[in-house]
RNA sequence: GGGCGGGUAGCUCAGUUGGGAGAGCAUCGGCCUUACAAGCCGGGGGUCACAGGUUCAAGCCCUGUUCCGCCCACCA
């Protein structure tokens, strides 16, 4: 953008505080009015593309979206500023039965239901609201400072998705690899409609384990069978035990008569049956039981429905139709009782299946519904994964995502709701034939009959956003966005879609696309509270990152959720580590307006300028930090250590660039040689700029904004070009020397404290350096150790007398002495040089030990040996200077 | 029943091929030193869950124990 001269104006009275409200606002405009998130069809470029997990388009931002967004928009803000040719494709999910509920809520306010009302204005209703009060979230993103590309937004029941979803439905039904049968499915009564297993939850339930008798016909004798869901005896169809059950060798007949409803039924014989179970006798409920289903196929039982829709049960239960399945489950009980024929009732905890949308208890029932068989898909989805094609971080979800594949069963897509794609299959009422069409069918395909009823059920909400990868960037349709955009760089989500989602998506984009869909999968941890539990409505405890925003601003979010997103493991967040991050981004801001007093008048250089060998210590020194840091970074966002790049910015920005750089060229700064005045102006701007831009994909507002402040014309911060490293900066004999300065610093600053001299007292610095070399080091930036220390003179010497009743500090070999005019408190001083003593003399046996080991020597490399020699011979320099320190003490 | 992750400072957590235990927050002491009190300077604080083993050397590798959390699974 252009720097105007109004802007400029403002800048030189920065507030002192970073007031984040209005530059939020103020650049996110600018952003998306100047295009600035617009992906181009460039294919000169390298393209780096990411899809985003489409929030539920009923979705309020929560804080995992916080967390996922702000994953993605680090990683797209840096290739983008990498020169990349980069798309970060938004959008929103349908979210089926989510939605319903939401609509169908509003519908109970009005005393209506949807059957009222029908289906086509239902939907009608559903898309309604949508228009006018879904897809909040994308503003909420919005707040956040998601760069996304928003002209290409996406709705997974847009036409172009749902063209796509016609044709992947319509290409799998042809191949085989989709059919519709009957089969036990979990149905939630409250929703109306199947579940896939996925969708299931289990919780461990306090129930009980009835033991009920069955007799035989003859009336004499019995069978004793367990269950935790009497009511569904109205159903069974048969009694199994184990076939090689000794108890069951000499049965005196082979059927029971099943009480109440006094029908007689057989017993089978089954290798299912789990002899040590119960009495090892099972009674098979077909229609209302995946395993009695399967035992039924086996037998060739017959299989009785004895509930409805609601989980009422039906005409099947006799004397009990129209109860509802719980109030039917006691009165069965008591009834049972009343006839003498329940044995015995245990308290029993097991697993009981919940609808993951409504939390009511699920009912297996027996119901015709269609499928994918999925076996073939899950195979090439393992290949790819297996090949490294695809790789998933962190690595250790990879056995998670190969189990559920290997064991992968067959997907019920079916949904009895009305929000959805609505499967393109069609039934001639003329000759019965199914048509599976992409495109509407106007007459049978084998009678030309007029009459055809398209299935009622919609898809599955996962089905088509397993086609989100490819459907979005206008699949089947073969676009340029799909050759510049296809496979996708990254998939970033939760990982608790691993398998909703990530497989899905494997296996759709393996099938259709003969590619991958994304080259990595990083799957980052749930975002739960303080204490560690997960943030729920009910339990209260979530917390609203629009609020966080309002109060801390965007940035302190962000960096917070970069800084906590270490791999493989949950972040527990709470409000006050968010309100320590906002005081970093604070020190970013007063960073920047101290260093616009020195450079505000400067031209901006080129980083190729800074020819660092001619260049006083600081600047070499913090050119070589700033280096590490650029690699630290790339480092960190290539191999998605985020955490690690967050804490490398605040230590690096924070500890060495203010703490240190800042104070130190202070004396260039404010000196009176100009030359000295400009390099350091120079070294200063130039590092300031790294620093802004290195955090620009963390903390996009505040450095987009003091950007902007810098002086020169310059476009927006997201123009690039990112940081890359510069080697010739590197220099670990800076780094040393600073090291060492900073320790006399360190120590001349501990004495002023420890010893209560006031910060303003005027007092003589002496310090003994045996080394020549560290000496000179010392001796040339001793003017920046007075200003640093508030000393107001130093005499640094190699060898001499100590000055008699100072207090003293030891560095390494070092003697450091602030003399105390005969106030020194000489308890005081032993105390601190004995605390000295006993932390060297203990390092100083342990790597004595070491070297005293023939076996350390012999095996160790060679390295290792140097560098324990090396620091013995440090330590003992230390131990005896202390010593010597100390008995001098004795004898003032 | 399988599988995975975790137990490191008061709290929350880093610690990437094994080689002198770290950060942030909190705490204690001193400072309104002309970018920042949302700040500066200095200090204290850890048997790295427990027990064995491998190794010259273990927070890190191996075995076992224990506690916590999560995921998957068709014993009713």
């Amino acid at each position: 953008m252009k720097n105007s001269e109004e802007t400029k104006e403002s800048i030189h009275d920065l507030p002192k505080a970073y007031e984040f409200s209005a530059v939020e606002k103020k650049w996110y405009e600018y952003w998306e009015k100047h295009k600035k998130f617009q992906a181009t069809m460039d294919d000169g470029k390298p393209s780096f593309s990411i899809v985003i997990p489409p929030p539920n388009v009923t979705g309020v931002l929560h804080v995992g979206h916080a967390l996922n967004n702000t994953l993605q928009d680090v990683l797209v803000r840096f290739k983008r500023m990498q020169g990349y040719n980069t798309l970060w494709l938004p959008g929103t999910d349908h979210a089926g039965i989510a939605t319903q509920n939401v609509v169908e809520r509003q519908l109970a306010a009005e005393s209506i239901n949807r059957h009222d009302i029908g289906r086509k204005k239902f939907v009608e209703r559903v898309w309604q609201w949508k228009e006018e009060s879904g897809g909040q979230i994308i503003n909420q993103l919005k707040r956040l400072g998601c760069s996304c590309d928003w002209d290409r937004e996406r709705f997974t029941m847009d036409e172009g998705l749902s063209r796509a979803v016609r044709e992947v439905f319509t290409r799998l039904y042809n191949e085989g690899l989709i059919y519709k049968g009957d089969y036990i499915i979990n149905w939630c009564p409250r929703c109306h409609t199947a579940l896939a297993d996925l969708e299931v939850e289990h919780e461990p339930t306090d129930g009980k384990l009835y033991n009920i008798r069955y007799p035989f016909t003859t009336g004499d004798g019995y069978l004793v069978v367990a269950t935790t869901r009497p009511e569904t005896m109205l159903g069974d169809t048969a009694v199994a035990v184990h076939p090689s059950d000794e108890r069951y060798n000499n049965l005196p007949e082979k059927a029971v008569v099943l009480p109440l409803v006094n029908r007689t039924i057989p017993i089978v014989f089954d290798a299912h049956v789990e002899r040590e179970f119960g009495t090892g006798a099972l009674k098979v409920t077909p229609a209302h039981d995946l395993n009695d289903f399967e035992i039924s196929r086996r037998h060739d039982l017959p299989a009785l429905k004895i509930m409805d829709d609601s989980g009422a049960m039906n005409e099947a239960a006799g004397d009990y139709a129209g109860m509802d399945r719980f109030a039917c489950r006691k009165k069965v009980v008591e009834d049972l009782e009343k006839l003498g024929l329940l044995e015995k009732v245990e308290e029993y905890q097991h697993g009981v299946g919940h609808c993951y949308r409504c939390q009511t208890v699920v009912e297996p029932s027996l119901s015709k519904q269609w499928f994918v068989s999925v076996k073939p898909l899950a195979e090439k989805a393992i290949a790819a994964v297996k090949e490294g094609q695809t790789k998933i971080y962190p690595k250790t979800w990879e056995n998670t995502y190969y189990d559920w594949m290997y064991n992968i069963r067959d997907w019920c897509i079916s949904r009895q709701i009305w929000w959805g794609h609505q499967i393109p299959a069609w039934t001639c009422e003329d000759c019965g034939e199914l048509i599976v069409s992409n495109i509407d069918p106007e007459e049978c395909t084998k009678c030309a009959g007029s009459k055809l009823v398209q299935e009622t059920d919609v898809l599955d909400t996962w089905f088509s956003s397993a086609l989100w990868p490819f459907s979005t960037l206008g699949w089947p349709d073969k676009t340029d966005e799909l050759k510049i955009f296809y496979p996708t760089s990254v998939l970033i989500t939760s990982f608790d879609i691993l398998f909703f989602w990530v497989a899905r998506m494997m296996m759709m984009g393996l099938h259709f696309m003969k590619e991958i869909p994304f080259k990595d999968v990083y799957l980052h941890a749930l975002v739960r509270d303080a204490e560690g539990r997960k943030m729920s409505k009910s339990k209260g405890n979530v917390m609203d990152p629009l609020l966080v925003m309002d109060k801390y601003g965007t940035d302190a979010l962000r960096f917070t959720m970069i800084a906590f997103a270490a791999q493989g493991r949950d972040i527990r967040l709470s409000e006050d580590r968010i309100e320590g991050y906002r005081h970093f981004i604070n020190k970013i801001w007063n960073a920047v307006r101290f260093s616009l007093l020195h450079i505000r008048d400067s031209q901006p250089y080129a980083i190729e300028e800074i020819e660092p060998s001619g260049l006083a210590l600081e600047h070499q020194w913090i050119l070589s930090r700033t280096n590490r840091t650029i690699a630290e970074v790339h480092r960190g966002l290539n191999e998605y250590r985020f955490n690690d790049v967050a804490h490398a910015l605040y230590q690096f920005i924070w500890h060495e660039f203010c703490d240190w750089y800042l104070e130190w060229v202070k004396g260039d700064l404010y000196g009176d040689d100009q030359e000295v005045k400009n390099t350091g102006r120079q070294v200063l701007f130039t590092v300031l700029e790294i620093i802004i831009k290195l955090l620009h994909p963390i903390t996009p507002f505040v450095t987009e904004e003091v950007w902007a402040a810098l002086p020169g014309e310059r476009s927006s911060i997201m123009s690039g070009p990112f940081p890359e490293e510069i080697s010739a900066w590197d220099n670990s004999e800076a780094e040393d020397a600073s090291a060492l300065f900073m320790g006399v610093v360190t120590g001349l600053r501990n004495i002023r404290s420890e010893t209560g001299i006031h910060p303003s007292a005027k007092v003589k610095g002496f310090v003994i350096c045996p080394d020549q070399a560290k000496g000179a080091v010392l001796q040339e930036n001793s003017k920046a150790i007075l200003a640093l220390t508030r000393v107001e003179e130093l005499q640094i010497i190699a060898e001499g007398d100590r000055p008699k009743g100072a207090a003293s500090y030891i560095f390494n070999e070092i003697e450091i002495f602030v003399p105390l005019a005969g106030l020194v408190d000489v308890e005081q001083e032993l105390a601190k040089l004995e605390r000295a003593m006993d932390k060297v003399s203990l390092q100083l046996k342990k790597v004595e030990g070491k070297l005293g080991n023939s076996k350390f020597l012999d095996n160790a490399p060679a390295e290792v040996v140097a560098g324990e020699k090396e620091k013995q011979e440090t330590m003992s320099a230390k131990l005896a200077k202390i010593e010597e320190s100390m008995e001098r003490l004795k004898h003032l």
